[in-house]
DNA sequence: CCGTATCCGATCAGATACTG
DNA sequence: CAGTATCTGATCGGATACGG
């Protein structure tokens, strides 16, 4: 994959990575462990109550009000409010949202596939380094 | 996309995702932002010196160390170290790395191109709370 | 049901100083 | 050059209590 970013002679005399500092930025913003399973959790069930993601989840009441707040605000997630007795909140990707769904299931597949490849290598690294 | 959990009648009446909960432990190792993004850089440059990652990242030395030492326990990452004087040792992704690299990349491009959108998003939610 | 407010411990992360 | 050690402030995140 490419980046964007100038490749070539001066490769590594460059004194920061652009691209690096930039997706930093996005990393800050959305790149949070809650947000990424807000996200996923949203695109595997599509609309999603408040405390449904929050048993889905195991999230803290508070953690999930500011993610989501956060994620509404930056345009990833849409807010429905019923104002019925009890009140009702649903939760929904935006189509920024969904556009971010790709990516986000990379990770989470990836993830899925790699636990125990990754306790092993910790298991391996554990035992070399305490010999 | 399909995390491999399962679907069907039950749906929202399991208490737990049970793929958030593997998801959320692979992220608590490989999921912050440096590691990302050191993961990043070494995807673009192949081997880098542990100075030249820093420069890249405008990381602390404090924070590269740490990230690369757990990287490379998870075997994400492989170091070589080579006895000279001054020292030199050189880290590059190990084949599991390498294979993180695509998730990653697909996140990191995504970054690069929603910065703008969620910035217009944050701006015009701001505009409305305020109001 | 859907949050917000407060408190508090745990972890993150930079700055600085030091070693082989 | 490539780290480690220590200190300190900032942020994360759960528990609890309260309000619309």
């Amino acid at each position: 994959m490419n980046l964007g970013h100038t490749k070539g002679t001066d490769m590594l005399e460059s004194k920061e990575c652009p691209d690096c500092k930039r997706i930093n930025e996005v990393l800050t913003r959305v790149g949070d462990r809650w947000s990424l399973l807000v996200i996923i959790s949203l695109s595997e069930y599509g609309t999603l109550r408040f405390n449904e993601l929050k048993r889905n989840l195991g999230i803290s009441q508070r953690m999930l009000s500011l993610t989501l707040k956060k994620l509404e605000r930056d345009g990833l997630v849409h807010r429905t409010y019923h104002p019925t007795i009890p009140p009702k909140v649903e939760y929904k990707l935006t189509q920024m949202g969904k556009s971010f769904r790709e990516p986000v299931s990379a990770i989470g597949s990836w993830a899925l596939d790699n636990l125990i490849k990754i306790d092993k290598a910790r298991e391996k690294y554990d035992v070399t380094v305490g010999s």
